[in-house]
DNA sequence: GAACGTAGCAGAATCGATTCTGCCACGCAA
DNA sequence: TTGCGTGGCAGAATCGATTCTGCTACGTTC
């Protein structure tokens, strides 16, 4: 009868392979006997835990670059019983891919996925999930939720079985809660408001959706303010959060109606404005000329209208790495600044500034 | 039955709150102890692995059921030696958030998440990784790569480190290589083309991108083949990949002065597709009436053009499912059909049909 | 009736990290 | 000199699953 092998040392020979047995990495084992020390110490070396001599620390710092060695994740979560990944879901609500506003949300997961990457953490897209025991199957030790609306079923899921949540803008459903990492709508909202003013509009409508999250409602809270700060009358609607383009066109339609007729209109969502931009080329109405269009997030589309579109620039490459950052945070107990706040841009382009 | 305590007696009395001991998550061993039987009859019974006695097994399965046991992932990833999650890599070269076609990229990462999460697996959204040592350091059990060009740097370093593939479309630099998901390109090419001919359309030109993925090489492929066939002269132009409305108005323009001018255009994009038909508003060419268009791609943007535009939808939700269990296949080692081809439909809309 | 094979299960080893326990040597104070 | 505290490190326990080894009871075969 053959003896077991109990993995001998030897290298090997076909390393490119994936072999059909243990994969054959570097351990801290190899790392202890290569640098004549225990596998203890080597912990405490590389963790910066412990008292090691810094001789010694140094020696093994050393030898573990040399060899390659990377920790086995499943060893180090198994002992600290974590899970070395974050999820993040997108869309806690819609089916399919029914995400709304498609090009903000996959530069978030970029900066997420960036930040955590560092970190030696995975970042995992999380499906919509609505119950405990859904969120039960795969339990990351933190959970990003963007787009978040009232009575959310995620939040309380996660919640319930003790997953620290950081949301993407203020959960409207608990407003207290501080674990957020978003923008400054209301300074937002009133810095594009300010901007129409200064290219000379003088009556400014507003744009917004249906949507009970917590961006579309500041913003469209900020406008009624700043319009009653200055003894204008509100001229704002809504289309529903699925944002076509003939919800859009009838919408500024119903403002097109009003008299005196606007010459500006803050349109909440990049589509939103596209879309009205686009009407008004239909319509013959000179933009800027006859009417100025800002649009409340920034991006491909309203970059590349025509005429492009002046925008605000919410920065999700940013928003999503601060939002693991806040997270991991959160995680380690450790108390710091929060909400965390991430400075918008205003981009200024044609369709309010005219031909540059 | 009794009911058993899983670890100690609950002193938490704030679930809520990330403990700093110990998640108290069931173990098998307390399944074993309240089934009374043995943690490896446990583990064979839940896996289907060794010989277990149907009563046994139902008892422990009813048992794992009502104590709501969920395996832990590393103590498992550690004995058998896997990650537990896959990766997917959405561009393997653009920096920061420039993802070429996005909404298509979010609902394949959607589909491959939705799969992954069945299984129980994660779905971990990888950044841009271009060499052995970075790929290194967050090791997936397989990794998808979506908009693989040729000479690409994360498929070598994946290689290297042994982690198994699957790419979304061919890998234009490794021809021979089948495990791939995607579309069936020359068939819906040719099936775009023959729907416009069909449509009255007598002169059919061509905007694709310049890009070197299989897609695009394809599906241009198809259109030479495709005017060959029928004594056609090709008429075919790119734009860069950034397909910025710029350049797609200026490609459109180099088509509109051959002669005889085209009455149809194949648009590779939905970003090409939408961008021709905004442009041929402005210069008042009557869609589909004087000219044809229809998109390679489909989407929202595509749907809510006016006129809405026909497109070709290639179900990426569809194709990121199959991706995931391809992949799961080649882990496995099974050998089974490949590549996966996902079938294509046809959205006929206003764009070539006129209105209905 | 003895020998043998096997189904079913219990017990223990194992994966590779972290972390607890305790030993040794050394320095300093009494 | 003796005693005590402590820095540095070795050894071993531990996390919770899978899986190997071997025992027992039962049936089958000659």
């Amino acid at each position: 009868m053959i003896a077991p092998m109990p993995r001998t040392a030897d290298e090997n020979p076909n390393p490119n392979q994936s072999g059909n047995g243990r994969s054959q990495r570097v351990r801290i084992r190899d790392v202890a006997e290569a640098a004549g020390a225990a596998q203890s110490t080597v912990s405490n070396a590389l963790n910066g835990t412990g008292s090691v001599d810094p001789g010694t620390r140094e020696r093994i710092l050393k030898v573990a670059s040399e060899l390659g060695y990377v920790p086995n994740r499943n060893a180090r979560g198994l002992r600290t019983d974590r899970a070395g990944m974050l999820g993040i879901m997108l869309s806690t609500r819609s089916e399919a891919g029914e995400v709304a506003n498609v090009a903000y949300n996959l530069r978030l997961a970029g900066g997420a996925s960036r930040a955590a990457f560092r970190r030696q953490n995975a970042l995992t897209l999380l499906p919509p999930l609505r119950t405990r025991e859904e969120a039960g199957l795969l339990v990351p030790d933190g959970v990003i939720l963007a787009d978040i609306e009232v009575d959310d079923l995620a939040r309380a899921a996660f919640d319930e079985i003790g997953v620290p949540i950081v949301t993407i803008e203020a959960d409207p459903g608990s407003p207290d809660e501080a674990y957020w990492v978003g923008a400054d709508t209301p300074t937002n909202t009133r810095t594009g408001l300010d901007h129409l003013m200064a290219t000379g509009a003088t009556t400014i409508a507003y744009i917004g959706t249906d949507a009970t999250g917590t961006w579309s409602v500041q913003s469209a809270k900020a406008y009624h303010h700043w319009c009653r700060e200055r003894g204008l009358e509100p001229v704002a609607v809504t289309v529903p959060r699925t944002q076509t383009v003939r919800e859009c066109a009838e919408a500024l339609g119903r403002l097109l109606q009003r008299d005196p007729r606007p010459d500006a209109i803050f349109a909440l969502t990049e589509k939103i404005a596209v879309s009205v931009v686009r009407r008004l080329g239909e319509l013959d109405i000179s933009v800027p000329h006859e009417l100025r269009v800002l649009s409340g997030s920034d991006g491909d589309h309203a970059a590349q209208a025509l005429p492009p579109i002046t925008a605000i620039d919410l920065h999700p490459e940013e928003v999503g790495a601060a939002a693991v950052a806040l997270l991991y945070e959160r995680i380690e107990g450790l108390d710091t600044e929060r909400p965390r706040i991430i400075r918008a841009t205003l981009n200024a382009r044609e369709s309010t500034t005219g031909r540059l």
